[in-house]
DNA sequence: ATTTCAAATCTGATATATCAAGTTTCACAC
DNA sequence: GTGTGAAACTTGATATATCAGATTTGAAAT
């Protein structure tokens, strides 16, 4: 949850209350709009691997020039899911073992920043782990789907926070392939739930514990095996590793 | 070494010689001379973190206009070296805990493509690997820097190759952050080269014996022993993990 | 029918113009 | 001196125009 950014006020040495530098990007732009609509678009499979995109078709449907257009595909490009061709092009590059090999980049490194995790977190952060943990048995025993989506944002989100990585974390977003809809099917499998949960709270022991080790094996799990769960709905059919 | 296209010419069935096709990325466009002209001077610590970047300013040092300078903007953003913010501007994101976390990035990529090509190596890859660290062996001992580096880059394209990873190997390439100038100097140092060596010919035998876990380990250890000599060179201090 | 090749066409790459949000400056009031 | 605010200025975001490489087309030659 990128966006969660509390604006809650603490007083200060000076008496003068502080408040955070408000996110400047909270403001859309039409590139990132351009560039979001694309990456969900390629993501769940409305472009075929190795089409051609014209960046004039694109322009005229957002309704745009083709500037932003250019910028998008530049960021789409950069990310892996499209290949340009100089002065020739740009192909869709996204498959199945496209989506495969991004999440074992994620299980990489996930890995890597729960390890980082277990080092690094103090008190405040563990008890605020332990805390997301009982939520997440709460919504697991009571269904709720919703919650459990949103927790497990917050969860991750947590774990990086807590290894204090800024340019790992930033990595690990551009991974994330699948959305809140896939999510959401996932999550209304009890069984499917119950399995997450068992790993999410061996993760989060494993930090509080201080078992990098332990970490980073149980967070690497974790992605694997949920992505294929994803992998098996968004392509049909069970992926293996 | 993605630029080593052996255009050689094999005979087909068909009685017609067969060439590959030729690497499309061959030809230079502006914004890919901006992108890695910028890439470079803000690796190489010509940009303080933080500091701002006018677009206009830049076109004009070029001698561009600003199409191509923001189509560059944008893939060093999403490549993380540099921040934009919405109608504001571009910003250094390159500092020494920055790439700090390139390195761990890099070693945890490395090291899950190193797994998954002790597995699926075949029997032509490991007789090729071995040619590769025998030379290693050699320009070791005669101490040839140059071919070194050559070698160097050549052994990690191997077991990228033998992973059979498209994705992976293409995202381990963004988080390269020294240049052949800063190898060099690395290189000039027997002990350095002594090392190096050991761990590659590890690797090497690791991923033909079939080893992924022993494959793994030992690349992860290599990129990141050899990435805070890098660090401990550029930043003029050791780094720690 | 197949090959050749140049003209027509398409389309990405680059340049230039315009717009609007953000920043700075500075006169003025208190 | 401090705070206010509007005008001037900067600069990123977007739109439009131009250029040139790549692809397609089709008539002529074989």
């Amino acid at each position: 949850m990128t966006a969660a950014n509390p604006s809650a006020a603490s007083p200060s040495a000076s008496g003068q209350a502080e408040f955070e530098k408000i996110d400047a990007s909270f403001q859309m732009t039409v590139r990132d709009h351009v560039h979001r609509a694309m990456r969900s678009a390629i993501i769940s499979g409305r472009f075929q691997p190795g089409q051609k995109i014209n960046e004039r078709n694109l322009a005229e449907q957002f309704g745009v020039s083709t500037t932003p257009i250019k910028e998008a595909l530049r960021q789409l490009e950069t990310e892996g899911l499209v290949e340009a061709l100089p002065r020739r092009g740009v192909v869709i590059r996204f498959s199945m073992s496209w989506a495969e090999e991004m999440i074992l980049a994620r299980a990489a490194l996930e890995s890597m920043i729960a390890h980082l995790a277990a080092k690094r977190i103090d008190e405040k952060g563990k008890a605020a782990l332990s805390v997301i943990a009982n939520r997440m048995k709460e919504a697991t025993a009571s269904g709720d789907a919703d919650s459990l989506i949103a927790l497990n944002e917050t969860f991750h989100d947590h774990v990086h926070r807590s290894s204090q990585c800024g340019y790992l974390a930033k990595l690990i977003e551009r991974q994330q392939f699948y959305d809140a809809s896939i999510r959401r099917v996932i999550h209304l499998d009890p069984t499917e739930r119950q399995k997450a949960l068992d790993e999410h709270v061996a993760i989060a022991e494993a930090i509080a514990a201080g078992d990098a080790d332990k970490a980073e094996r149980t967070m690497r799990d974790h992605v694997v095996r949920s992505g294929d769960t994803y992998l098996s709905i968004v392509f049909k059919k069970k992926g293996e590793v």
